[in-house]
DNA sequence: GTCTATACCTGGATAGAC
DNA sequence: GTCTATCCAGGTATAGAC
């Protein structure tokens, strides 16, 4: 991203991150980024244009950052089994190491906030997302239905149960879930 | 609920439901529901001790359809399977007939204008939903897993489709993916 | 580039007539 | 019970010194 390392900016970003997780950006005032970051108003403005626009950057970052991931796990990958397992994998993993980036970035009304934005299932990451299924139906991995219902049965139970993972209610860490969790899924759609 | 039927207070509550799934709850001001429901800020605030009270109360009542909707399949049929698929065809009935109410239950960041509420989740229709998951494990309906990852399997998918519809992103009508849908979330946990 | 002080406005909520 | 008028807090964003 930005290689000139201005000082502030990551400050910003990152209380930012963590407000509009916790209280949700509505509930997050710039004064609160401020009070939290340790930096003045001043900065905040230098920086951005707007409180808006520190939302939109944290969500330009995040999505980039899982572009990459799906880009990667598409090139060293192959077979819609392998690679829908490897997207389940990463999800997890995310989930664990960075909560906050998964959080914000499958968290719903993101429009309320970033009303330019296209709604996140059109965004590219989960375009190869539902690519990975399409192959598998073409190669006969996976059973012949329609490509959005099936990257929707195979990611769904996934999604969901990080969202309750994030919500805090499980009542066991997140990993053991995971094996049963991609059982389910890829039998969903398995030929 | 309330039987006394005051003149105004349905009609605030329907013009709020719309606004608030429209906008979103931030987006709109009590100036906006006034507007909209032709009704004064005065009927507002004598039904209603705040705009936080009035989104609680849709959400109670959206809450209790849901629950007496669950119920009523509890009691009406038997299995896991019939059961799950009268759950998955009353969501996409409920999403075309209703789709603003469903949108109300269904978006995420509940908690950022209820705070008080518990997680939807752990509700009592979202309790049946695993439980009917559960017996079918005891049954042998189910394969054995877990009842969480088992509910987030069956209706995961199925949650994520409608969501999709009530984003406006899916290129069918909904009911034409219902069938397909179903199978697939049978299949995730089916023994 | 970073700060403080502050302008300006919208929003929720109240008061009190009818 | 319904209305209009209004209060006041807190929010975003700007101005301008350093």
């Amino acid at each position: 991203m930005a290689n000139i390392k201005p000082f502030q900016r990551e400050k910003i970003l990152d209380t930012a991150l963590i407000l509009f997780t916790k209280n949700g950006y509505f509930n997050t005032s710039v004064q609160d980024i401020r009070r939290a970051g340790e930096v003045s108003i001043g900065s905040i403005y230098h920086y951005f244009d707007s409180k808006e626009r520190i939302a939109a950057q944290l969500y330009y970052d995040l999505l980039a950052d899982m572009e990459q991931a799906m880009e990667r796990i598409m090139s060293e990958s192959s077979g819609a089994q392998e690679r829908c397992r490897k997207v389940v994998a990463h999800l997890f993993q995310q989930a664990e190491e960075n909560p906050k980036t998964l959080q914000f970035i499958l968290q719903g009304r993101l429009s309320d906030f970033l009303p330019d934005e296209k709604p996140i299932c059109s965004s590219r990451p989960f375009e190869l997302m539902r690519q990975m299924v399409e192959e598998g139906v073409r190669t006969g991995e996976v059973r012949e239905i329609d490509r959005i219902v099936g990257a929707a049965a195979v990611f769904g139970g996934v999604l969901r149960m990080i969202q309750l993972h994030l919500d805090g209610v499980l009542p066991k860490a997140l990993q053991e879930y995971e094996e049963e969790c991609w059982r389910c899924a890829w039998s969903a759609i398995a030929a």
